[in-house]
DNA sequence: CCAAATGTTCAGAATTCTCTGAAGGCATGC
DNA sequence: GCATGCCTTCAGAGAATTCTGAACATTTGG
C-alpha cells in the first residue's frame, strides 16, 4: 500500500477509508462521484459543509457535486440544514442515513416478489419453473415481513433525542 | 404494455417477467447478461439447461454465457448437476440462490462496519465525524448480528427435504 | 436597484464497461 | 489413436455512462 501522505486526511481528497466506502458503494450500483460525496459528508469534521467545500476536497467540477447532492437528497440521505449567517446550502448527512440505505432495498425485495408472482402466471404451475417461482416468491415474502421489523428494532434501540427521525 | 407475442415464453427471449427481472438486477449492479442468465435459469421448463441452450434462447455469443456461468457458478447462485448420457455441461438454478444472493449482501455489511471502524481510529474521537462513524458502526453490527439469523429462520421453515441444501 | 457570488442545467468529450467472434484446449466417442 | 464437438479465453469493436466546462438562473448584500 503505497500512502503518498501520512496525513490520515489529504488535502486534495477522501481519507483512505473514504475510499474504500466510495470503491465499495460503487461496486455496488452507487455512481462513483455520488458515492464519493457521500463519503466525504460521513468523514468531514465539520457538522454541515457546502457544495464548494465538497467541489475543493474531492477535485470535482461544480456540475457534478450539483448532481451528486441532488441524487443524496432525493433518496434521503442527506439534508439540508438552514445555515443563516451563509449564503451557500450547507448540507449534512442523515443521522438515520444508512438505515435508510437499508430501508431502500426493502423496495428491490418487494419488487422481486412481485416479478416471481407474475411469472407465475405464465408458467405451467406443476412444471420445475413455477416450483422455482414460488420458491423465490415465498423467500422475498418472508424478507418483506421480516426486514422492516428488524430496522425498527433498531430504531427502538437508538435513543430517541435530538437528530434522530425517521424518514 | 405492447406484448409482440401472446406466447408466455417468445422462442427468441425470455418472458416479460424474466426481461424485468434481469433488469431489477441489472440496476442493482449486476452485469446485463448475467443477469438475464439467471432469469433464464429461474424461467427454464427445464430441470437443468445448457451453455447452448441458454446462448440460442438469449442470443448471446457462446464467449458471454461461459463467463455469466462461471460467475453464477462462484457466487453460488447455480450449480453443475450431473448428465452422464450428454456431452455438454448441465446447470441448473441452487434451491437456496436467493437465500445465498442475500447473504452474499451480509459480506457487504461486513465491509461496511470495519470501514466504519478503520475509520474511526483516524479522526478526532471527539468530532462529529467520529460521531457519524460509530453511529454507522453501531448500525452495520448490529445488521451483521441479525441478518443471517434472520435467514437462519428461513431456512428452518422450509421443509429440509431433498434438494435443499445449504452453501 | 444593481452587482457579485453561488448553484443548476446541458451538450460534448473521454473513460469505462460489455459483448462479440475467432482461436485454442479438452474430453468423449468411434 | 484420431476426429469431432463443446467450452473457454482473449483481444478488439461498439455502446453506454459519467464527468467536465461553460452558459444560465437565482438569491443576497450593498
Amino acid at each position: 500500500m503505497a500512502t503518498p501522505s501520512d496525513s490520515p486526511q489529504a488535502a486534495t481528497g477522501l481519507p483512505e477509508a473514504g475510499e474504500h466506502l466510495a470503491l465499495a458503494l460503487t461496486q455496488a450500483g452507487m455512481q462513483r462521484m455520488i458515492a464519493r460525496t457521500l463519503a466525504a459528508f460521513l468523514f468531514s469534521d465539520r457538522e454541515s459543509v457546502t457544495a464548494g467545500e465538497l467541489g475543493r476536497q474531492l477535485g470535482a467540477s461544480a456540475g457534478s457535486i450539483s448532481g451528486a447532492i441532488t441524487m443524496l437528497r432525493t433518496v434521503g440521505l442527506i439534508e439540508q440544514v438552514p445555515a443563516p449567517s451563509s449564503r451557500r446550502d450547507h448540507y449534512r448527512m442523515r443521522p438515520d442515513a444508512w438505515a435508510t440505505l437499508m430501508t431502500s432495498k426493502n423496495a428491490m425485495i418487494g419488487l422481486m416478489r412481485e416479478i416471481a408472482d407474475a411469472g407465475l402466471s405464465t408458467v405451467p404451475s406443476d412444471g420445475p419453473a413455477a416450483a422455482r417461482l414460488r420458491r423465490m416468491r415465498d423467500f422475498y415474502a418472508y424478507m418483506l415481513a421480516e426486514l422492516p421489523a428488524l430496522i425498527e428494532r433498531w430504531y427502538a434501540t437508538q435513543p430517541p433525542d435530538d437528530q434522530a427521525q425517521r424518514p
